[in-house]
DNA sequence: AACATTAATGCAAGCGGTTGCACTCGTGTC
DNA sequence: GACACGAGTGCAACCGCTTGCATTAATGTT
């Protein structure tokens, strides 16, 4: 049925190894039986086949990106961009959703190792500790996480946390809820370090809401307590929470901004259209996406620097945050965004 | 470095091949020597190669699924669902994002033909003739198209776009535009077909406005068509473009749905979060993503039947449309869903 | 007791490639 | 003219696994 390497070297009159040599080293091979080669080759529609490749070589040219939500869409433009990367070094990405389950991102891990060269971890749930030890039977890039000794691309959720609560506290709020994420997040532990930090500093009190499913049902669902809390400001883990959340508001009789201010992370493309507009902090999920790619096919050359990249975020204002009841101080603005402006 | 069935055997004191039956048939081994095995096997960490045994074997376990742009939030949830599905049946998926690109969509499925036991080809671009042809070289599965020969999901987008027209030519609009999608898509054919006949029927002027590439700025750029034809009335080729030219009207000073009713289709996520809500036309992209994985499962054991599986969409009235210039008939109940309604 | 049957296992070929090694030439060197 | 050399090609082993067939031992049949 399918046309392999000895039918090419039938046809060309060759022995298969010099076909097998044809396509992976050209240069071994006399430019004439070459030509001759590849043109039965393109004539009988042969194509190597790289799982037998693989075999022997040890190389799959496939790569594993495992995420915990794919209808989240903090993760698409991710997968966009690691995709494409991919396939403009020539491999192609094995996709799994792990529905934010810790073991099933194990059971996933080791049952693609074999047929990858590396895999892409995207904010993991699960611990270090087991990253590490995987790393050990599989090459690993995660994101958005730290580990020593494991190559990582991380976003700085912290340095756009404090952003977030600087901001709400320059416009006069004292009481700030935060709603984090799911347990086991890297990034929801940054936001909460950095913002209980930035809290203390701006002299605002910090309510810690969660953990919570980092989704528009999570955020809807906290809204009855951010409003017990008394709190006027919310920095929430992510858009869709943010989203949700303000769903919640407005059906609790809160007016947003005018009640109750509402900052998001990451900038999806939702956060723009909804109203009112999403003030958030701009993760660059593409560009992790690609620095991921580009790490993992590095790491196999290179395996002397295992370098950890870390990407800006920026505070977006557009129209979920105003004035709270305390004095406020205006916003730097190093940090804002043109509001309502379209994400670059 | 990698544990093989070779250590294993070494481990339990049996050939190789009694390791490979224990896995996969293991009633052709002794209960005491199969448990003996597979706890070798467990403590060596050993787990099969599928790529090698699929050499032999000619089953992968793995599933290409292609799709025009995983940024387009009409194709997350389907492949979630495929995802979900198909690992099921441990199968694992490969995703490929075409961009749009007819040419591209060849090129990968002919890459992953080898490592996959069949491709989903969701949305193609591409003729039906080439599909065909690739339907030759690898078991192909195509979501929203239909082929003579070739199994097919997909949904009745003719059915959603006959309600969408009726409904506005129900609220009384005499001059509807329909802004279609791209070129080579299905999908926008019958809607296009069916918007015709349907907008002929209710004796209704239908401008059409296309093709334009499927994204929120392709429907953006068309507000001034809309607005220049004169029609009250815009059934757009997905809910992207549909938000992208409510953008546009209301930037143009036209109010939705006060001057401009507005129609998607697929009822993404965010076409409840959106100001106003979007009315639009519900596609079970989950369901297609589960049914065209069991068909291609399926296809293999039975290949008597190609099945075409129909799955049915629903209007779902929300907040962007409105009464027009003309007297209104009251909507046929059986249609609509609660407006505003989380759909199901 | 001789024979047929069945269960359990081993043997070896082969899936589609890659690659170290050996071999054959034509050429340049002394 | 003998020799070394490199370019081009063939040979065969091997990657990790499956599977048809042969072999052996245990069981059932008459």
């Amino acid at each position: 049925m399918a046309v392999t390497i000895r039918d090419v070297a039938k046809a060309s009159g060759v022995h298969i190894s010099t076909v097998s040599r044809t396509f992976s080293a050209p240069h071994l091979v006399n430019p004439n039986t070459r030509s001759r080669v590849l043109a039965c080759a393109e004539q009988l529609g042969y194509r190597p086949n790289r799982a037998a490749r693989a075999l022997i070589t040890g190389r799959t040219y496939n790569i594993g990106l495992i995420v915990a939500d794919i209808a989240n869409p903090f993760f698409p433009p991710l997968i966009k961009a690691a995709e494409s990367q991919a396939r403009k070094h020539d491999h192609h990405i094995f996709v799994a959703d792990t529905n934010e389950d810790p073991a099933l991102e194990e059971e996933v891990v080791r049952a693609l190792a074999k047929q990858v060269d590396g895999v892409l971890l995207c904010s993991p749930r699960m611990s270090n500790a087991l990253i590490e030890q995987l790393s050990r039977e599989v090459p690993l890039v995660v994101v958005n996480r730290q580990i020593t000794g494991i190559p990582a691309v991380a976003m700085d959720v912290a340095g756009g946390a404090r952003r977030a609560v600087d901001h709400l506290a320059g416009l006069g709020h004292r009481h700030i809820a935060l709603v984090s994420g799911p347990r086991g997040s890297w990034t929801s532990r940054e936001i909460r370090r950095s913002a209980t930090s930035t809290a203390r500093a701006a002299n605002a009190e910090l309510t810690i809401i969660g953990p919570n499913p980092p989704t528009e049902v999570g955020g809807l669902t906290v809204a009855e307590d951010v409003l017990r809390a008394g709190a006027t400001a919310v920095l929430a883990y992510n858009d869709l929470m943010a989203i949700g959340l303000i769903e919640g508001l407005l059906a609790a009789g809160a007016h947003v901004p005018g009640d109750v201010s509402v900052v998001g992370i990451d900038d999806i493309m939702l956060s723009r259209l909804t109203r009112p507009k999403l003030t958030t902090v701009a993760t660059p999920t593409a560009a992790a996406g690609r620095a991921a790619v580009d790490m993992l096919l590095a790491h196999g050359d290179d395996r002397r620097t295992t370098a950890h990249v870390h990407l800006q975020t920026e505070l977006v204002i557009r129209d979920s945050t105003g004035p709270g009841p305390g004095p406020h101080s205006p916003a730097d603005p190093g940090d804002v965004i043109a509001p309502g402006g379209v994400a670059s």
